[in-house]
DNA sequence: TTCGTGCTATTGTTAGGACAAATGCACCGG
DNA sequence: CCGGTGCATTTGTCCTAACAATAGCACGAA
């Protein structure tokens, strides 16, 4: 027996069958949002991935490929022998590849980003092995704060290599940091983070605007381009009242 | 051209064509092993799809999914008209969805549970809102302190639905919860989880052996089976100088 | 009743083929 | 010398097809 159609068949009358964008992706997107919206209620359960490849004229792996990336995102789940349903569960973005600035923009909020220095010093052991450069290399460090709707949120440190030494205090004060990156051609495909927490140091507490000594939440990330070469370091700090991290994770 | 080959043959000699375990799997494991233990060096390039399949008598479908499994992980990176490589940048293994306990044995700690408590209680509005349970349903709270080599590490509190409630201190000191249920034939798929930090309240800072109100890392979690159902809610801290939780991010 | 057996529905795995799109390189013309 | 054109290589997308494995259900036997 097959489910009855769970979603309008709008949804998906204006697919691109010749553009750039893949169909899959189409799909899922659709999908996802008529998900998320609540459109397809929570539990529901999908038609079976044969039936909706010829609603929809499609072939049976394109669809499973689109239903593939929900259940990578932990908005369906599959069963075999049984079918696909809508995740009961509420699902949050996992914390992605951008920066602070966007996720902050997304939720709503109006980031404005203060530049407390920006130079160019040697390279530390640290910073060097973290940037896989020699001791000694000049690179560039930024100290910035980021506020949302005007009160101080996190302090980031970043450590660049040498090729973006000509980064202006106006760029970093009007886009966030990896969207300068982008437009220099450099893409940021891998990331490794450590999350943890520890007191306040020196300063810190002032800019936060918090107690003295009491906890941040931390983040130090190292930032590779799809040929593995370190592209940026980061050690940030964050107020753990305002913010934390949140995941959803699948099990395969 | 061919890319020379940079796997020895024997690396796939055993490959179970008739087992239950699917090849892409036996492949992306051995391939994954490979690279882990630098058989396959950082940023060696593999040969073409299509090549590797032949070798292997696969179809390239397969060796694609294979693939798949690696650039998903961090550990290989595609690029249309280039190839495939093996990321230059040291990959570390992510959060997953198994147990601190399981965690702990893999990078050879010995762990040792205490339970601190083990007691049915009422279920308050927050407990019933994240276990999708009516008000003052009886629930099982437990309170552990979890340690490595002696060393006392997390403090770890769960709440499981009234099906968990023959659980018993015996149970919960030689296996970890989550082997517990599995054991009971609940599959834990999804998890919401929340990570930031605070100060420590009450006895935590005796229990962990550090100063009163010192940071404490945090990790609240929410997990589900695969019919979205909550079957477990957890709200752990962690000595932030002893433990920390490492990510890595790829971009697609 | 209860237990097992077999049927049906559905996802999981594998194969083989075709064309599209991006990249790097050699080559050629200005 | 420089820039563009075209080609070879490789991954990206999409299709058709077949069979395996699993869960649930109906049915029948003990």
């Amino acid at each position: 027996m097959s489910t009855e159609p769970v979603w309008p068949d709008e949804l998906f009358a204006d697919l691109e069958r010749t553009g750039p964008v893949p169909l899959y992706f189409q799909i899922s997107t659709r999908l996802e949002r008529a998900i998320r919206e609540g459109v397809i209620p929570s539990g529901a359960r999908l038609e079976n991935e044969i039936a909706i490849g010829e609603r929809l004229g499609l072939s049976r792996p394109t669809v499973r490929r689109a239903i593939q990336e929900l259940v990578d995102k932990g908005l369906l789940v599959r069963r075999r022998g049984i079918g696909t349903q809508v995740v009961q569960a509420r699902v949050s973005r996992p914390v992605e590849l951008t920066s602070l600035n966007e996720d902050l923009t997304r939720v709503g909020h109006h980031p404005a980003t203060r530049v407390l220095s920006l130079e160019r010093v040697p390279a530390d052991e640290e910073a060097a092995a973290q940037l896989n450069l020699a001791i000694g290399t000049e690179i560039t460090r930024i100290r910035r704060v980021r506020s949302a709707d005007g009160t101080p949120m996190a302090i980031l440190i970043n450590l660049l290599p040498p090729e973006f030494s000509d980064i202006t205090v106006e760029d970093l004060e009007r886009r966030g940091l990896y969207e300068i990156m982008r437009s220099r051609g450099v893409t940021i495909k891998i990331a490794n983070q450590t999350i943890g927490a520890r007191r306040t140091h020196d300063d810190e507490h002032e800019l936060l605007d918090i107690a003295k000594g009491s906890p941040l939440l931390t983040m130090d990330r190292v930032a590779f381009d799809h040929g593995g070469r370190a592209v940026e370091a980061g050690h940030h700090c964050y107020r753990p009242d305002l913010y934390s991290f949140e995941t959803t994770l699948v099990s395969r």
